[in-house]
DNA sequence: CCACCTCAGGCAAGCGCTTTCCCAAGCAGC
DNA sequence: GCTGCTTGGGAAAGCGCTTGCCTGAGGTGG
């Protein structure tokens, strides 16, 4: 690999002449010099090497993002808005799943210090467990304490910039219209028990619940992965278990996909005998049959302003943004059945 | 940001000593020092400079990965292979975007080169452009020649370790499965003309044709993105130019569910009256309705043959390995009406 | 004509780490 | 008791780059 000096020498000049015309410092540099610098350069295809710059000028320039799976359709629409905030201010990218892991998260939380990232995002929720919080929180604070900005996106347990996805408020929303259209039985296909996305879900479902004086019997909520088959299976399980439901609430448009699946299989109506509901409003959400009535999260905008946030000059504080989540009506939910 | 010379200091050691218990040299140290030095370290929640140790330590421990867009569920299947065997052998992946845009793909290259990543991997379709070709060859030879390694997947301008689905067999096989339906008129929904993807698919469909001494006409193609909306207008307009079509291919998955949502808008019935065929074998594939009959490329497989190749050693020769792809049938298509 | 300023360019320190080489102390063997 | 080994620990060089500071040449003004 070519270095500097390599670069130097073939254009006769010092090492310092030669970087100073690299990256235009402001010093000036006689037009000759530099166009020997420059042929030097294109000649032996010189890169500078970026850890050798990052040693000697402490500019950081390169973002960490931690989500749970970037394939996931959830997280590639963060990250999307991620990346484009990021990649405007000329940060490099540099992603990592945890696969809803703690211990990888705390992993990647120190290789992202010694990577000396400019911030670190994390994304995706949180988890219900104090002692994981407790280090998660002290390893952050280590960073922060040294220049490094962190924000979340949707988990409370860290305090300081945070987007969140109205979770609570969208489901509550959610499970209004299924009261007004009579449902009484409510299944639920939840995430996993330790995720606050979940219990934070479950919570604006309960607290529509409560203003019609109903409660959630824990017999009508099934902890599943957030994924399709999960869904399906978890689907299967309220069907036999739950007489007389006439709808399913999953708490993701996959599981929601999987739902529908398993009802499609099992010839059951939707919405006629039941009704589905989904959460996140991904773009699989208009393509299923019937097409799936789900919260819609501004997704993008989240990992948009997540960046900004982080990136923004002046003191971190605890800038807290709730972005709303509102209800989008397709074809799967209906009136309930007489 | 504490260093390793603060924890010598707070250990009373030289900074040698620390760095030999930190990163377990084969030289041995007492326990006294070691146990006083491990200390210091969790005092201070120090970790490492990355960017130090790789300057000391010409160690390459992280890969790079080029692809379209990781939030595309193709290549997000492919990522998750890579990942895998990344993950396996220690190293740490930068995902690049580079959004279909050719020079955003040699930024990238050099941008990578400049990491000292022990490794590349360009995933997705090649573009049928000599002068990028020529340029994207010539900075990879150069990160060659210093001991890097490249491997790409689905692009054949690059001489190298390779792996490629087979687009060309895969439509193919698809095509005689459509011309055995009875189907003559065949609609094609493709992808941008300038990808080798496109043009892979779209001799493999020409082939079968041949076979039965058929052809495609261009005026029965379609060149869109490679996305839903894009294949739901191209639909729209092979509808209008093609009068008495009974098949629509398109070149991926993505695109056929825009195809199958614009015939649904306009109620024509699939299979009954046109039949819709995909590729890719997205998960998506199996959720819509009706499901779609597509081809099956083992992505994630891919992804991980990919890294397998990158990071074997011993001289990287050309190894090309075509992975096979197969026909799904689903409920899409059906026999020609009369 | 000389002192002084300006400015292009080079020297060298230093970023944080690893590792080779060397030293000193402890030990065994004769 | 001396030589000669082993062994733990430190000094220092160096990885590739940036940049403050210095130098020397040329230009200006008195």
């Amino acid at each position: 690999m070519a270095t500097l000096a390599d670069v130097a020498r073939r254009a006769g000049v010092s090492p310092a002449t030669a970087s100073r015309v690299i990256n235009g410092s402001s010093k000036t540099v006689t037009e000759e010099l530099r166009d020997r610098v420059l042929r030097a350069v294109a000649d032996l295809r010189y890169v500078p090497n970026a850890h050798a710059q990052l040693l000697a000028r402490p500019q950081r320039s390169v973002v960490g993002v931690i989500v749970h799976d970037v394939s996931d359709p959830y997280f590639a629409e963060i990250t999307r808005g991620l990346q484009r905030v990021a990649t405007d201010s000329g940060k490099l990218l540099i992603i990592c799943n945890s696969y809803r892991d703690p211990e990888r998260e705390l992993e990647y939380v120190d290789l992202l210090r010694g990577q000396q990232v400019a911030a670190m995002i994390l994304a995706g929720s949180g988890y219900h467990d104090d002692s994981f919080t407790t280090r998660l929180n002290e390893q952050l604070a280590a960073y922060e304490s040294t220049g490094g900005r962190v924000a979340v996106i949707g988990r409370h347990e860290h305090a300081g910039d945070a987007v969140m996805p109205a979770n609570e408020n969208g489901a509550y929303l959610l499970t209004r219209e299924l009261l007004a259209l009579g449902h009484r039985r409510i299944g639920v296909v939840a995430g996993p028990r330790l995720l606050t996305t979940t219990t934070d879900r479950l919570a604006g479902l309960r607290r529509a619940l409560a203003e019609r004086e109903l409660t959630l019997p824990e017999e009508h909520v099934r902890y599943a992965e957030f994924d399709r088959d999960s869904g399906a299976d978890a689907t299967a399980s309220l069907l036999d278990g739950v007489p007389g439901m006439t709808a399913v609430m999953a708490l993701n448009d996959s599981m929601a996909v999987g739902a529908l699946s398993l009802l499609r299989a099992r010839n059951v109506a939707v919405p006629d005998r039941i009704s589905v509901t989904g959460f996140d409003d991904m773009p699989i959400a208009r393509d299923v049959t019937p097409t799936l009535t789900t919260v819609r999260l501004p997704l993008v905008e989240m990992g948009a302003r997540a960046m900004t946030l982080a990136l923004e000059p002046g003191i971190a504080g605890d800038r807290i943004e709730v972005l709303d989540a509102g209800v989008v009506l397709r074809d799967s939910t209906g009136p309930a059945p007489a």
